[in-house]
DNA sequence: AAGAATGCAGCAAGCGCTTTCTATATATGC
DNA sequence: GCATATATAGAAAGCGCTTGCTGCATTCTT
């Protein structure tokens, strides 16, 4: 059998009701009882009952973090960065939660499961992180489930994410729409007329603010735009390989291909160069985010570089209470855009 | 007053002991009145009370997944890997787990409390990922851990961690060793005598291994080695910047570097290029792991392929039962050598 | 057709903790 | 010095679920 709340309490010499007490340091306990109760505990290796504490107590130290895909950069930083305010260990004494991560794999499903499961594990806190899914239904789902975690008592937070009105969760947006803009008014600046855009998947907020950024840029500057310059893909190297092929073999004259992240821009830079194709001398590249690997390519990517560290530390403070929520609920997060030497001036 | 399990019973006009077994549905109950409970379930948005479930059943729904950094891609592929096999979502139905990923940072003391948080949510299953500590007090405790989550019930398995004797625990291991004398034998066959060796944190089972290796393949083709071609540092591209530096100062005659892992080589790379040598024609780098990134670098890294998916995902299902463990607990899991165009034939 | 087996549902006893309320002992005020 | 406030500890009632056991209809046996 494991040791309980009672062994403790009988090889103290105390109540399980003080057990406890010493345990929560919530209630005043006289020293000396204090130190003879955790004496017992650490001579038991007694380990709380966490189902025991969260039932009784009606509350759980558990805090989940949704993410679209765990092995993607993008996600693990602003993971980690959530965590390590979350605290888990590390954080100040007393306040030890358990910080997971799921991986919703990018699936509507996956997504409304765990948000059950951390509704069925009465979750202190749950961060979501990354683009949301423009499915009308599934959103008004999500919404839904929000709103009843909110409604039990769990702090939801949205980081990297647009907000969920009427659901009471904090946003913390990414202003991919700004950043994709400021992009292509760099190439454009450059003289860029001819530009191919590889989007993300559709039905992703944020593949589409990205791509309006795009566009509002290209329209500010009188550039009509052809259908055959943007293709869809997925927020992956291979994708972007792919998609560049695509574009090529579309419009040969391109002069720029700009990216929907930093993996597709670097899968794009691979298919230029096997066809041939030198950068930026005859076709300027551009990703998005700066993940850590871009400085490294080769050429550098020019890229719009998101405060994700911050941003993730940031919902993690909020999420526990650490930190005064936005006003409104609502706080967007600008990118910079970081001009590299994957852009330079077209080729005449 | 959220609902509950007597709510649902009630509105479906059954005991609360036949709903828990329709949800559950371990016993047999009939088409009809099933029927009847999961539509009152639907009607009433019931969730299952999860602390209460696993406090009456002495069992949880959770998996721990504890990963030493979890923004570095290498753990974030085995951890999806893992937890696309622990279900959570999408697995078969009705074995619904909550797969997390706790993020260790690398700190003996984190994955330590992580893993008696777990113990302490009774988690069903523990998977621990990457190297371990070789700190001695902590190894010892960590193993203690381990055995009283064994002894507990929870299944415990090691992906690309050296075995833990005696605790019990199922252990797939990275031949870390075996790819470390196997590249470096490549690079001493391509006629290399003065290769420079960047490796990973002292302290650290995965950063030996992977020296021993080196060291192996020196020893075997006669190379006395010199203390001034080993660096420590971290597992990342950054160290693996300074690292060179510090090996170029050392000795500026080297002809190959070989880093502790890809994120490493890649920083290797854009150091020497800053410092005017081309790759692989005046040095050649290799790395390990082969991330998705390494083909993508220019030129592409020679590396060591480590089956991450595969590994996780066989992890993933030992720690469900799904699959038998390793005769004898133990397995070794060896890594492929990919020669590609960050390695050559020295210059004379 | 009577007795045995079977299928399905309910009762009730916990699971191990938290917390309100109560009791005792000591400190304080006038 | 007696009444009142102040600490500290215990008793006990749950928290919401699971499950062993019991009970009653049916359905099988022979």
């Amino acid at each position: 059998m494991t040791v309980t709340l009672a062994d403790v309490a009988a090889r103290a010499q105390v109540s399980p009701a003080t057990v406890s007490r010493v345990l929560n340091g919530n209630y005043p306990v006289a020293a000396t009882t204090r130190e003879r109760v955790l004496r017992a505990v650490d001579e038991l290796d007694y380990v709380l009952n966490g189902p025991a504490s969260a039932l009784a107590a009606a509350t759980s130290d558990l805090v989940g973090i949704l993410v679209n895909d765990i092995a993607d950069p993008f996600f693990g930083i602003m993971a980690s960065a959530i965590q390590s305010e979350i605290g888990g260990p590390g954080g100040r004494a007393g306040g030890e939660r358990l910080a997971v991560v799921c991986n919703t794999g990018g699936s509507p499903e996956r997504e409304l499961t765990y948000l059950t499961l951390l509704q069925r594990q009465r979750a202190a806190a749950v961060v979501l992180t990354g683009g949301a899914m423009e499915n009308a239904p599934h959103a008004a789902a999500v919404a839904a489930k929000l709103r009843k975690l909110g409604e039990a008592g769990t702090r939801v937070v949205l980081c990297g994410r647009p907000p969920a009105p009427d659901t009471g969760a904090f946003a913390l947006t990414f202003d991919n729409r700004g950043g994709g803009r400021e992009l292509t008014e760099h190439l454009i600046g450059l003289g860029h007329r001819r530009l191919g855009y590889i989007a993300g998947p559709e039905e992703r907020t944020t593949t589409r603010h990205r791509l309006e950024g795009h566009r509002e840029a290209l329209a500010a500057h009188g550039i009509a735009e052809d259908p055959r310059w943007t293709v869809h893909g997925r927020y992956d190297r291979r994708s972007g390989y792919e998609a560049t092929l695509e574009l090529l073999r579309r419009d040969p004259s391109l002069t720029a291909v700009v990216a929907a992240n930093d993996s597709v821009a670097v899968g794009a830079c691979a298919a230029l160069r096997e066809s041939g194709r030198r950068i930026p001398d005859d076709v300027s590249v551009a990703g998005f985010d700066d993940l850590p690997f871009s400085v490294d390519a080769v050429p550098s990517l020019t890229t719009v570089r998101l405060p994700l560290s911050e941003a993730g530390a940031r919902a993690g403070r909020i999420a526990m209470g650490r930190e005064e929520p936005p006003p409104g609920g609502i706080a967007t997060v600008r990118g910079e855009l970081m001009v590299r030497g994957s852009s330079g001036v077209p080729r005449k």
